[in-house]
DNA sequence: CCATTTCTTGAGCGATGACTCAAGAATGAA
DNA sequence: TTCATTCTTGAGTCATCGCTCAAGAAATGG
């Protein structure tokens, strides 16, 4: 008797969501070259065999792991906030506020893994850092876009400059990050999250 | 005949400041890790032999890379705003247009060396890490010191708070440097300095 | 001249990088 | 049981890493 579900062959030994958790903390941490298929393997707890047969190269394993990153909490926040929030000051107050709790949060490494996991790479990995560049730029895009829509809606002055307001967002933000993974605290970065949003026109 | 100044034995065969610089564009462009002794030789012109003969293993030579940046004009603009201006508002004015100046500049690589050269790095080099990240810290604490001279010679209001100022203007400056990498033009992040002088109390 | 000193050079060291593969083990299907 | 399928395992691939060293070359001192 076997069940619509059952999977011929030998099932795997690990659990792929808690391995590419594991994966995810160490790409976090110390980025993706600084991070080898050794430690990949001992922390998640699989010989490298069955790493390239679960998740293709370390190349893939790093996409997969920054999707799914962009999924959590601690990645999703910035467009959860940009989508559920009535107007556009209140969202960049409450994505400044919620960085400030995230990235120093001590239950997983420092800051952003979107802003600083790729930004020491090899000339061979250059495809990783323009990875990540652009899902950088294409948030920065998202605020602007963001600013734009509440320009037209009368929230924003016609004075003010979308463009330049998102970009001073995007560089606070990934100062922030800058900054949770030099140890600056929650508080800290509260104040300096107050302080940005009093430049709002 | 002989001059004072004659050495002994062979004469090197490069020029040790222009090796020196070139080894700093390599870093500054791809960081420490990601930066190859094969690179550093074919690039400044020598043979490994002669590289560590004259600056000694990798971390030696990135750390007097560090050091003469430091006094380079790219590397010493914040610490002479620091001293030269007059109010610490025109310090933190002058700091932020010539970092948006200076980070996109196309002469060299984009950012600032000790903000993004190590960021990336395995167990093994926590050390240079840590050499980095204690230079970004001293330069936070050099501008609280500023700005509670500030608040003793009345410049700054008593109910402003240097520590959080001093931490917002370190995030926005590191920020920047990220953004001048991802591409921000000198226009655009002249933008964000404007900006960020609003938070001004 | 020769001796001494300093630098260059090319070969090569051991360690580690990402990655592969044949052989064995664990499952469902027949 | 036997087969087919899927996963695990350990050994091992080649390339590159930081780094070293003996031998030779280029200078000065005597």
């Amino acid at each position: 008797m076997s069940g619509p579900g059952a999977k011929r062959g030998r099932p795997p030994a690990f659990d792929r969501t808690t391995a590419l958790a594991a994966a995810t903390r160490l790409f976090w941490e110390h980025g993706y070259e600084a991070t080898s298929i050794g430690e990949l393997t001992r922390a998640m707890g699989i010989k490298p065999g069955s790493l390239y047969a679960a998740f293709g190269d370390k190349k893939s394993l790093f996409k997969e792991v920054v999707h799914t990153y962009g999924r959590s909490p601690a990645g999703a926040f910035v467009g959860a906030a940009l989508e559920e929030e009535p107007t556009a000051r209140g969202a960049f107050r409450r994505i400044l506020r919620e960085a400030a709790a995230v990235y120093p949060d001590p239950s997983h490494p420092a800051g952003c893994l979107t802003i600083s996991a790729a930004t020491n790479v090899t000339v061979q990995d250059a495809e990783v850092a323009a990875f990540l560049r652009d899902l950088r730029n294409a948030n920065l895009a998202a605020f602007e876009a963001r600013l734009k829509t509440a320009q037209q809606q009368g929230e924003l002055s016609a004075a003010a400059n979308p463009g330049a307001l998102a970009s001073y967002f995007a560089a606070v933000i990934q100062g922030m990050s800058q900054r949770a993974r030099d140890g600056a605290t929650t508080t800290e970065l509260t104040e300096t999250a107050e302080l940005a949003l009093a430049a709002w026109p």
